[in-house]
DNA sequence: GCCGTTTTCGGCCCGACTGTTTTCAGTCG
């Protein structure tokens, strides 16, 4: 599967084009890497039926070049790009306040080629020396600098997910394969759904160890296989993700899973605790004296300690030991409890589908209700609707809704928080939508108190239902918005305006640590997923587990409701 | 380089903000 690759050139090529002043065709090149990264299938095989000039924004010419990517892994065109301006491209421009021109100039001038250079040339001040540059770009690009290099550290929990998922189902078939019997599990940060992991940690139980790590070292992608042994093995993909894999014997399954679970002040308290009971407990087993009293299942190890079971996404020393031995953890929202989805985007703005697409997968993946909520801007952002372009859309939806059984299509739309905080919309329009989601874009240079009073008064207008991606972050490139919280959260209460959790894997907006705050100042929130495409969809299990690490029950999220309730909790019904 | 019930050629999103500038380029969404 090149898909990845193949947008990643495409990506990169619009850049390219971009520094060197050519027009319009970078947006046709990030039109067509947005085609092929939001594929579910291989390119390959798009490729093979002879479909690539179906995929939209794709024509002969990149059609050809998506070709000879996949025959040959590169591109002689996008390598001879390269070649005029040989620098690390995606590293400088992971650089926030840094894009394509700059760069160019950078390296004209100063001749920066990667990171290291451009903190180099930062820290000699030479950057305030360029014509057009200053002391103040100087100093943000030092300040952003480390930031931009800690994102090739960690990966996002969206992105390692699906790799996690491929390499243990693939594993599992080639061992089923063969007769014999195998279990493998997720472990690690990922199996806690932190949001970004460093590594994917699998575990596996079977009879043969060695013939499951000698499949495991000669899977395809990958590219390097760092250490194998009687028990472990840790491999290199082609992308430079790192996984690991430990067998252990059946008996001991579920203590391994634990303790390569994590987190690590997890299991330093549940060991306190066996200690105290007069027991000892490692990756083998739950032990007295020497002998193993539990290890088969985690259920039972937690169970001899006298807790309640932890899900993993609790695990993080954060009080759940305490609440698990007076059973009183929450009853964890579930993953397939999702009703429907109130934040998506359609070809109308900046998604990729029609709104009869997009219904149309909502309602496969058993929802029984989905809002449009595409851009609407008076400033036209990301391509934002104009109010006859709404009204028109409004139409489209009745009649599309009408047509619809299963599932209920809403209308609604996305609208900017003004800098002053007020909407950028006509209340009279507002007032005419089944959902009104609001959110902060381009957020300026403002204080705390100005960005917490922008959205504050959003939510005290009285025309919103919920404010999407509350902090603006996105991770490893932007840091949230300096916002108080608390504030926010108290005002959400009062009005009944639900702080959205973005399913985004680049956003996971609000974060754990702030659902879990607001749910102890008593507010509901909404989990969606902002799809600006179908595939999207499915990345409302990120926001749900968001959810779950802040401690969420169903209760807690509006979007778990049935249609029915969730109207009455809407403010236009 | 792509695309089309107003077009197969001539458009293609655009406004705000920042940091640099004396009127604007680059970045962002």
């Amino acid at each position: 599967m090149k898909n990845v690759l193949v947008a990643k050139i495409l990506y990169e090529i619009a850049d390219l084009l971009e520094m060197e002043d050519v027009e319009f065709k970078p947006r046709a090149y990030r039109k067509a890497a947005r085609s092929v990264e939001a594929l579910s299938k291989p390119i390959e095989q798009v490729s093979a039926e002879g479909k690539l000039d179906e995929l939209p924004g794709v024509g002969a010419n990149i059609a050809k070049k998506i070709v000879e990517i996949i025959e040959t892994g590169s591109l002689k065109y996008y390598e001879e790009l390269r070649k005029r301006t040989p620098v690390d491209l995606e590293g400088l421009l992971s650089v926030e306040g840094i894009g394509p021109k700059t760069v160019k100039l950078l390296y004209t001038r100063l001749g920066v080629k990667s990171l290291d250079d451009l903190e180099r040339a930062a820290r000699l001040h030479k950057i305030r020396m360029i014509k057009g540059l200053g002391s103040k770009t100087e100093e943000n690009i030092l300040g952003s600098i480390e930031l931009a290099r800690s994102k090739k550290e960690r990966v996002l929990l969206g992105s390692a997910l699906p790799i996690a998922e491929r390499i243990s189902e693939g594993l599992k078939e080639a061992i089923a394969a063969d007769g014999i019997v195998i279990e493998v599990e997720v472990a690690g940060s990922l199996r806690r759904m932190k949001e970004t992991v460093g590594d994917i940690d699998i575990l596996a139980t079977c009879m043969q160890p060695r013939h499951v790590l000698d499949i495991f070292a000669a899977m395809r992608g990958v590219r390097k296989v760092l250490d194998k042994g009687e028990t472990k093995c840790s491999v290199l993909l082609e992308d430079n993700m790192q996984v690991d894999l430990r067998v252990v014997e059946e008996k001991s399954f579920g203590s391994a899973l634990m303790y390569f679970t994590g987190s690590k002040d997890h299991n330093i308290a549940m060991r306190r605790i066996a200690m105290e009971k007069g027991y000892k407990l490692n990756e083998y087993g739950l032990f007295n004296d020497t002998v193993q009293i539990a290890g088969r299942t985690e259920e039972e190890v937690y169970k001899h300690l006298d807790l309640d079971y932890i899900p993993p996404e609790l695990r993080e020393d954060h009080g759940e030991i305490e609440a698990a031995k007076k059973h009183e953890l929450p009853n964890l929202i579930r993953y397939g409890a999702i009703k429907g989805d109130l934040h998506t985007h359609t070809k109308w703005s900046d998604g990729l589908q029609t709104i009869e697409q997009m219904a149309q997968a909502a309602e496969d993946i058993g929802y029984s209700y989905i809002a449009i909520t595409d851009h609407y801007s008076r400033m036209k952002i990301a391509r934002g609707l104009t109010e006859l372009q709404l009204r028109n859309q409004m139409k489209q939806i009745d009649q599309i809704d009408g047509k619809l059984s299963g599932i209920r299509v809403m209308k609604g739309a996305e609208i900017d928080i003004r800098k002053d905080g007020s909407l950028d919309a006509r209340k009279e329009l507002l007032k005419e939508l089944d959902v009104v989601v609001a959110s902060v874009h381009g957020t300026f240079k403002q204080t705390k108190k100005e960005m917490t009073n922008r959205i504050i008064s959003a939510m005290e207008s009285g025309y919103v239902d919920v404010i999407g991606h509350p902090t603006s972050r996105k991770i490893g490139e932007k840091k949230p918005c300096e916002i108080d919280m608390e504030r926010v959260f108290e005002t959400s209460k009062r009005t009944q305006t639900y702080l959205e959790i973005n399913s985004q894997p680049q956003r996971l907006d609000l974060d754990d640590a702030n659902v879990r705050l607001a749910l102890e100042f008593g507010c509901r929130l909404a989990v969606n997923t902002d799809a600006h495409n179908h595939e999207q969809l499915k990345n409302i299990r990120l926001g749900v587990a968001i959810a779950r690490r802040g401690w969420a029950e169903a209760e807690d999220i509006i979007t778990t409701q049935p249609l029915i309730n969730l109207m009455k909790t809407l403010r236009k019904s």
